[in-house]
DNA sequence: GGGTCATGTCAACAGGTGGTGACTTCCTAA
DNA sequence: TTAGGAAGTCACCACCTGTTGACATGACCC
């Protein structure tokens, strides 16, 4: 008589802070951080609340350890300055939300305001953002046009989540992605427009 | 012999709501909708918090009112084309934050996470956001760019709260904001920047 | 001046939150 | 085989939140 339901991970550590992890940062990336409970968490991972206080500290602690093992913004970068801007305007505008490459975005963007996870939000966009970003574009003034950047692809992100896919159909999100990728070029070539 | 300490406002309900709608909103834009507590609003208001629940119904309905009575995006759009970008720009980037001016944006940035608020934001981002600036902006394209605009003003705002003043000096901010303001105006005339 | 209704106060409740400690179960090493 | 500890479960606590109803008090009209 086999155990009624061993849960395809059978007393395991790793695999069980794995799983809430994997669960957490789905979670705040969907909800954010004031809105999930350590209790769907757990549900989604298939274990006990009370393993979160027990393995991470608390729910805190676990955002955290979330933020500093989210993918970098580096994975949008290694492909290059070539058709930089449409890529990720593309990205930003059109292809269907892809969880694993806007999750660090919607993550910060949904858990920003929460007092609790501001400063760990504030701290880590600065090292896993703005610094590649910056290390990215390179020249004089790269902090200000990473900032440039950053307002355009958390403005964009917070639009299209807030409202659905801008209010737009897909003939104007195509428009828009056009428009996007050229300011975002411009803003990576770092040469004015208008004279 | 007057009465020990009548509060500025002696039973005055016109007054009470609308002490409360003004400590709402404050509270709002600043904290958002889910950090933002009925007794912290009543203590601001000099009232009690059961009188939020009597006159609006609850929070969320309180919200909804505030939303309503947020003054609307058209104040920054009354002054014309004339030097818009450089306005608006030097508004959310170098300017000190106005609370008269940002605030309803930053109350739909920080309440837009909050599943309570998030349809009446979006309502009314819709009506009171979008649809004044389409038609400030005109043209075929107008709501392609009112996106874009709306892009850059969220984004913006977002990464100044964010961060403190984007984690830069007065120097890089001016520099954002002359780019800002030539992505604004572009975005307004509706001219292509590359050929 | 007294009745009456609007206005304001207070205490308590129900629901939900994250966290904690005692208990059980399973694996493993002596 | 059996102690011992790791891994997981459960019940419960303390806290906070929005809301409600009963009560007090003021103003206003007859």
């Amino acid at each position: 008589m086999a155990p009624p339901m061993t849960p395809a991970r059978a007393r395991n550590a790793a695999a069980t802070r794995a799983a809430i992890l994997d669960a957490a940062r789905k979670r705040f990336a969907r909800e954010g951080y004031d809105q999930t409970g350590v209790r769907e968490i757990a549900a989604d991972a298939g274990v006990d609340a009370a393993l979160i206080s027990r393995y991470f500290g608390g729910k805190e602690e676990l955002f955290a350890e979330v933020l500093s093992c989210a993918p970098s913004i580096s994975e949008l970068l290694v492909e290059g300055r070539e058709g930089f801007g449409e890529r990720l305007a593309h990205m930003l505008a059109v292809e269907p939300m892809r969880d694993d490459k806007l999750e660090l975005i919607l993550i910060m963007l949904r858990s920003a305001s929460s007092p609790k996870t501001a400063e760990a939000v504030r701290e880590h966009s600065g090292d896993s953002f703005f610094g590649p970003l910056e290390a990215f574009l390179g020249g004089e003034n790269a902090a200000v046009r990473a900032r440039l950047l950053g307002c355009l692809m958390l403005g964009a992100t917070m639009n299209r989540v807030m409202h659905e896919d801008f209010m737009l159909d897909d003939d104007q999100r195509r428009e828009l992605c056009v428009e996007l990728a050229r300011t975002i070029d411009h803003y990576v070539s770092g040469d004015v427009c208008g004279g």
